[in-house]
DNA sequence: ATTATCTATAGATCTATAGATAATGC
DNA sequence: ATTATCTATAGATCTATAGATAATGC
């Protein structure tokens, strides 16, 4: 048979990209282990033995799925990770969250896929490992001579830099993480879910700038 | 043979409750789904057969496992729930914050299995949700009171107590649902994780305290 | 007679591939 | 000839049960 899937009565684009849609639908839902190649090829509509013909394994599917992912999201976040020496400093701090969290927000289903791989899959994260610590130790090192600048000028409270990133990044990725507990209590209007997200946000940003700059 | 499992060459303690701790073992690294009947069975040193003779389902042995782990938490966390008019507000909070986080970091695979059961079968969690929700009501309530009355006092910064609830709620919780990241990252020395927990917890009074009581 | 255990196996999945067959591009 | 597709199937698991067999408690 194989009909080109531009006649009629198939469903509009190639294969390939429908399969690699479908796959990144799931993965994102389910993570790697759950997500099967039988349940993909069948949202693609196409015969699973399709999806090994155009990627050769589950593996690599995923690993395509996530590059485009991490990808989008390093582009995203790589513009405001490095901290210049001038500018005020809580701007460019809160500038950092702000992107940071927008991201997630916009991409509800990313931190819960990651951290699905992380803890149950992490040697698929292999080749993103050395890109993302050193993307990190950058952060970091511009951030701390920033932040020891205002802290020895008395401007801030002194903080471990370290405990003040962890907080940072877990307040904004459990955020995202306990999406699936909130459904279970609030009310299923998606606005709702973009209304806390919007508080949520600006709580997590009054809670690090008192952390920060206020008086005890 | 039915061989009784307090002759030489066997293991100590009955199969039930071997099978029952190799259950626990399992589901609490690796959640319900990726924890297998068969690789239970194996770590118990019993053939599969004797799981579904003492428990009948997968289901109903990690209901147990469950089970105890749940009320293993409520017992502990239970008598700091509930606050009290008198006392020191800040000291009340301060303790129950305390007696959370100690729990999860002396139990510290329970909040990551709990988070994957509640993201990949949260219906597992039916018979609980109901008390669960009748406990975090009861929380909220009492300390609604308290910190309304510091609030209007001019005593503590003006907060959604909602928003405060979260914020600590995560950043305990994700302490411990981190770990995986953190053991990429560090040191094996298991002693450094004892140490970062210390750190985090004390850095998470300091957030907190600082949210509420820090002058902008 | 009851309880505990083992072997064997059913019936569902899963990932992956082999091999046949049809459409497309020369 | 190459590319795309389908059918069929191998080989691993998984959960769960049936049925035989041995040990224990009367």
């Amino acid at each position: 048979m194989a009909k080109r899937n531009t006649e009629p009565g198939t469903v509009q684009g190639n294969t390939e990209q429908r399969i690699m849609d479908a796959a990144e639908e799931l993965f994102l839902d389910r993570g790697y282990m759950l997500a099967t190649t039988v349940k993909i090829a069948e949202r693609a509509g196409v015969t699973h033995a399709m999806l090994h013909y155009y990627f050769r394994t589950k593996e690599q599917i995923f690993l395509k799925v996530l590059d485009k992912n991490l990808n989008g999201f390093i582009g995203a976040v790589r513009p405001v990770m490095t901290a210049t020496a001038n500018g005020n400093v809580w701007e460019t701090l809160k500038g950092g969250i702000t992107v940071f969290f927008d991201y997630l927000n916009s991409h509800r289903r990313l931190a819960p896929m990651l951290y699905d791989v992380l803890r149950n899959n992490p040697e698929l994260l292999r080749s993103y490992r050395e890109g993302l610590a050193e993307m990190s130790e950058r952060v970091r090192t511009s951030h701390v001579t920033m932040l020891l600048k205002e802290m020895d000028g008395g401007r801030m409270n002194r903080t471990d830099i370290g405990q003040l990133f962890y907080s940072i990044l877990t307040m904004c990725i459990s955020t995202f993480l306990t999406i699936p507990v909130l459904d279970g209590m609030q009310g299923k209007d998606p606005e709702d879910l973009d209304r806390f997200m919007d508080a949520r946000k600006t709580e997590i940003l009054d809670t690090i700038y008192l952390r920060l700059y206020g008086k005890a």
